[in-house]
DNA sequence: ACGCAAGTGTAACAAATGTTACATTCTAAT
DNA sequence: ATTAGAATGTAACATTTGTTACACTTGCGT
């Protein structure tokens, strides 16, 4: 196993060296790849090891009932595929990826993962750390949905930007994909925000973005 | 410390006994009493211990800066208190916890979850399974919340309950609790529930539903 | 039996969002 | 500089959902 081939990904960077040349060198594991649209993990199959995505980029996506799919994210490499669900009593995939290029993915089996989490500290400590900030985004992407209004919607995400100053701020995202996060029509979004300048909420050049009357917005939130 | 105190906490069960009487006997961890509305945790503050709520149960709310309070769950005894969370990069609370009766809470540092996890297998599987769990709690909760159409959702949620068959069930819910679950209006629950009643696409009897038509149930995931 | 509270069905109207379509502006490649 | 394509602004209309109000049923305790 080759130290590099690991430690850009999230959960095998940063480890102590002296544990990290020998368990990487008895490692166990095996190394699969794929090409553009072919299925690398199928819905229900049993997650019985880790996949750790290190090279290329995949699509991972809920098949409703009626076939139709709904996109879920696109996740890139390096990170490993679903590393929650390896532990939890339903271990079986949610999701059905897909290669969307050339493909790189090292499977470690179940037990290896246990028996580096209990030698060697760091490892453990990454591991709980990134399902940890997974539980986050997860949580953080909740509240945010849980937001009825489209205004209140884009007051949370806005004063989130703006880390509750009245200070411009430029955002990466486009309108299209802001009212993909939230969910919503693109028209309605634009319709939204116009309104939110019209009122005299905010000011909005190009993505170049200000808070004009923080009070107003924070009771959009409500 | 007893083994009582902790074993029917979900990450504290099943331990391997042997290993169980020797690591519990020399867990450095105090205890905590809090009355009825009692604050307990406060959004914001360090997360570098693990609270075990082994006793009473307590409200989980978030905060909005306006100071409007949206409820997030209610948890009772035994559970641990965001186990997730102490293992994140940002290691801070996102929720207010407090009081609903009498509570006892076990606290356990940091430290002390590391070395339990490095000595005892089960523990450690415990732990990843118990986040593991709660992962795909909030996996399918998003799932749920993210079908914009209330008929949508109905039809998720009810074929979840059917497991996809045209058998009668029970559902444990009323009218409102449904409408708290999905987010919406509790007569706008109950139109689209009428309507798919006279489309011939459920059939209710009190809290006993029964689908007629898994085909249209299903096109409505769309 | 009675009364009360919770749960349910439903209607009229208001508000929010989606849909479709098109004009305008911006951006980047040539 | 020109131009094609992306991004944005906006309007008209359809659809969905929320709001409010009230009647009706159900279950349960007195």
């Amino acid at each position: 196993m080759k130290k590099r081939e690991l430690d850009s990904c999230p959960i095998c960077h940063n480890l102590n060296i002296d544990n990290e040349e020998s368990f990487l060198d008895d490692l166990k594991c095996s190394f699969r790849y794929y090409e553009k649209n072919d299925l690398i993990v199928q819905q229900g199959q049993l997650c019985d090891a880790l996949y750790v995505l290190t090279s290329g980029s995949v699509r991972s996506e809920m098949i409703a009932e009626n076939g139709s799919s709904t996109i879920v994210e696109t996740i890139e490499a390096p990170r490993p595929l679903a590393p929650a669900f390896l532990f939890s009593d339903n271990n079986h995939f949610p999701v059905n990826v897909t290669a969307l290029d050339s493909v790189e993915i090292i499977v470690i089996p179940k037990s290896e993962i246990m028996r580096m989490m209990m030698t060697n500290p760091d490892f453990m400590q990454n591991y709980l750390a990134h399902n940890a900030n997974r539980t986050q985004f997860l949580t953080s992407r909740l509240q945010l949905l849980s937001i009825k209004t489209i205004k209140g919607k884009l007051a949370h995400y806005l004063l989130e930007q703006a880390r509750n100053t009245d200070l411009p701020f430029t955002l990466s995202k486009n309108q299209s994909e802001l009212a993909e996060l939230f969910s919503v029509a693109r028209p309605s979004l634009a319709r939204s925000l116009s309104e939110m300048v019209q009122d005299g909420l905010i000011h909005i050049n190009k993505r170049e973005y200000r808070i004009l009357n923080l009070e107003k917005m924070k009771d959009l939130l409500l």
